[in-house]
DNA sequence: GGTTGACCTTCAAGCGGCTTGAAACTTTAA
DNA sequence: TTAAAGTTTCAAGCCGCTTGAAGGTCAACC
């Protein structure tokens, strides 16, 4: 029979430990005095105890190991505990791998020009939703402006602004194309409406699933359009940086939209989905 | 202007962590209302929460980045946070791993045999201490038995109890030999004394620094040395099992050490030293 | 038998990065 | 005017402990 303190340096784990085992019952002394209060453990729950830590090891939470070791799970649940547990290092390891890169550039980076930079690229995950859109071939700013004006005044016509979330775009071409970009212009939706809206000029707005994008590499644009070359060079060349690739098309959100002859207090969140390159 | 709604959806952060970046004063609505309470958010400040939000990806502690944003810290220091910060992640990364090897092993188990075994064995670290001890060849248990008890009275004689830790065997002989094993038996202090112990048989004990083992794989064993085999049995193919390799000699710490007469109450904790098998 | 000093007890609070909930107030739309 | 949606503050809870305070117990030594 040992008291807590030298049971605690056999087992090598700390007195306060084996207290918080008692109180959560999930390891309980062998005999307890009465009057003291004083712990008594015996040697044959070294055992027990070291099956607890070895349970630990694999990460699992206290409370399952309390059901494990009282056997109140099947070798059915115990399967499934463990698989859910793989998964969950699994995950861990990918991120803690992808978190090492970005520490990694970081460092290089100081190194390289002693500063921080780019601090405000954001990964996300970005949600489907119904998306009510025109796609059209766009000849520069001047005619997507415009466009962007009959869409908004048709739409405020037609639609309840309920369901309205906000004015998006799609870039379907590739980047730095001069003009005669494929750009496609529209509202995000709070609910799916199946009805299209009719434009001035005869086009019709179509009601989509904007497909989701597990992760996309986000930053945001203060000011106009021609400023927008700059927030794509600069997305770009994070994405470089941390070794990450560009697939499929970016998105432009309109946090600010533009209203005519302010279009400079616009503001946009430029979200790019990415994925980590492989090493 | 934003209210907290509005700009929790924007940035994709939700209005709690909002309110507790503002109670920790990390990250401050630009105007609140001073009657209602109310929080305003600007688009501006985007960026800024978007910065935090780079530095959290890093793993960096909130009250790090709170350091880091208002420029209170050197580049030095920033090197310094990351490297720091890099470690750790490398750390995590390797100690998943080695779970990850640890639960598929589990389940591979679960699969075979439909149990739980071996739930016993359990890594430690051992420390470096100082380490009364005589080294000898021992023909047999007999032998050795006799020579503990030799070793019991005249160190009981000899040395302070203070100073004595637990009575401890090292294991030099590779494994299975039938008999003639080359075995170190002493006791481990809990301070250093330059002084030697002479045995009755003319033999001298000598002090010694043990070595600290990184990692040892620890079970523990109840009866007489004649169930020693089965306990070495029982690592040897843990280690198998999750790919663990056997370096460096083997200890048995004696929790309940020889009496005579009551060999077979005696508990007895055995740690090898392992490494990791490169996969 | 008394006095150290090592050991033990319980209870409470703290850690970090939030989440959840309750009770009360404000704003907006109908 | 009133309901619904949004906001406020404050408090507690999560996990796996650690730390500390205030006090009780035990063995050894005088």
């Amino acid at each position: 029979m040992f008291r807590i303190g030298e049971f605690s340096k056999i087992a090598q784990v700390p007195a306060s430990v084996l207290r918080y085992y008692n109180d959560i019952d999930l390891f309980v002394p062998v005999q307890s005095d009465r009057d003291t209060g004083y712990r008594y453990y015996s040697v044959e729950q070294l055992s027990q105890l070291n099956r607890i830590l070895a349970l630990k090891e694999l990460g699992l939470a206290l409370e399952q190991i309390k059901q494990l070791i009282k056997e109140e799970v099947s070798a059915e649940e115990i399967r499934g505990m463990l698989s859910l547990r793989k998964a969950q290092i699994e995950q861990t390891l990918q991120t803690e791998a992808v978190r090492l890169r970005a520490v990694e550039s970081r460092l290089q980076q100081l190194e390289k020009d002693g500063g921080f930079q780019d601090d405000d690229v954001v990964l996300k995950a970005l949600s489907a939703q119904p998306f009510l859109s025109l796609r059209c071939q766009c000849q520069g700013l001047a005619q997507s402006l415009e466009l962007i004006g009959q869409i908004n005044t048709a739409v405020a016509k037609q639609v309840s602004s309920k369901a309205l979330g906000r004015f998006m775009a799609v870039i379907h071409s590739e980047l730095y194309e001069d003009s005669d970009w494929d750009l496609e212009f529209g509202f995000c939706l709070s609910q799916s409406l199946n009805s299209t809206v009719l434009l001035a000029n005869g086009l019709t707005m179509t009601v989509r699933e904007l497909e989701p994008v597990e992760l996309a590499a986000t930053a945001v644009r203060y000011g106009g359009p021609e400023n927008g070359h700059l927030s794509y060079s600069a997305i770009g060349t994070w994405a470089e940086r941390h070794q990450y690739e560009l697939v499929g098309p970016g998105r432009e959100v309109f946090i600010v939209p533009p209203t005519p002859g302010r279009e400079a207090e616009m503001v946009v969140e430029i979200q790019f989905p990415v994925k980590a390159s492989p090493t």
